[in-house]
DNA sequence: ACCTGAACACCGTTCAAGT
DNA sequence: ACCTGAACACCGTTCAAGT
């Protein structure tokens, strides 16, 4: 309440003022880039450059990319609505729009998705993500420790389908597939050969569904090992 | 036959021949690095430097840095013995087996795991590989379609895991996890609180095991939309 | 404590010029 | 056709020196 009489808190000249340097302010820059030009572009320097620093000063605030990286994903998890409640059976479907929720998420920032993989995200809305996770498959009466074990394989499907689908969408490399199953000789690839189009059959909507379907199927219903 | 009468074919002076370039020499040297220092050492530059050359020559040879290690990860995976027949009624045990064989190779590697995950391999070794799983699948009379999808899905687990497991090792990341189940507030996320250990319980071996019988169970078991 | 410029030790890829 | 040096356009991270 000794509030600042008369002088403005703002710089002596009119000219804007350079905020001053925080995480957030670091997360939320590195958050806008990642959505204008992707998050290969969100690298130190240029974070630096917009926010009229050195590089080396955002290393008081993140420990070094990977952190930023990881704090950009939990930044990007707000998005996602956790609030409604799976009616009474249908958990697997509410499973499936959650996880479909992530890998879309995912999807259009395949830079974020790589990083990702190799991450062990911790942030609070990872953690809520993972908490409803559960949620979902204790409602489905999945044993503890299939569902404890399971959690991490269906984040790790969605992490790996973005990653995989959008850095080839990416690169346009995904082509090649279309080809490869065609042009296999039957004699070396007999049951490459004889799947044939099945390789490359469906849209990746409908086979990213029935992936969840069956991991889903399976972390319910396979036994752990006793212990 | 016409041999080469008396002149040796090497350079005139006494001094090592420099070798001529090949992409099969190039793919040597890459898979030579890896082994002793890891593929994020056979950078472009690393490798001209090795073979005495400027780094633009290679590029007569490999299209870029991502077709390098596709050759490498092929040539890597000619350690992978394919020749055994599952005896009746195994198809899942060698199923598992090879998928362990191929995950165990990708381990050691992180960084090609790393790549391999967003690459989309083509190289005949792999294909081989591919082609005998969808033969164990067959052999598990697996529904053709169910077996094309699946099959992509097992790679996957195998390589994301590699890359995951991998890259922790390798950074030390992988304490955090230990950690951040035990400090968890149970009232902000109780499921997490709720199976408590269970997220970290198990070796990595047994969960890796259990993640393969959980998918190949799904794979199996959960039909695909028709069409 | 926070911030900085400069340095260290690198990258992949392209291109004009040579042979 | 193959090979090259040099250039272009970058990286992450550390460190001594300032405030």
């Amino acid at each position: 309440m000794t509030a600042s009489r008369g002088r403005a808190p703002v710089s002596r000249r009119e000219r804007p003022a350079k905020p001053a340097l925080s995480r957030d302010g670091i997360v939320a820059v590195a958050v806008r880039i990642m959505h204008e030009e992707g998050l290969e572009k969100a690298t130190m320097r240029r974070l630096a450059q917009e926010l009229d620093t050195g590089a080396a000063s955002l290393y008081v605030y993140v420990r070094n990319t990977a952190e930023l990286h990881g704090a950009v994903l939990d930044q990007l998890l707000t998005t996602i609505d956790l609030s409604p409640e799976a009616p009474a059976g249908q958990w697997r479907e509410r499973l499936i729009e959650l996880l479909g929720a992530y890998t879309e998420l995912l999807f259009t920032r395949p830079s974020l998705a790589r990083s990702a993989l190799t991450l062990r995200p911790t942030g609070p809305h990872y953690l809520r993500l993972v908490d409803s996770l559960l949620a979902l498959l204790r409602a489905g009466d999945v044993p503890v420790r299939q569902a404890a074990w399971g959690v991490d394989l269906l984040v790790q499907l969605a992490t790996a389908t973005a990653a995989e689908q959008g850095t080839r969408k990416e690169t346009g490399a995904g082509d090649d597939l279309t080809f490869y199953v065609r042009d296999v000789p039957a004699g070396e690839y007999p049951d490459i050969a004889r799947v044939g189009d099945e390789l490359i059959s469906g849209t990746g909507r409908q086979r990213g569904r029935w992936a969840f379907e069956a991991l889903i199927d399976g972390i319910a219903t396979t036994g752990t090992p006793a212990g």
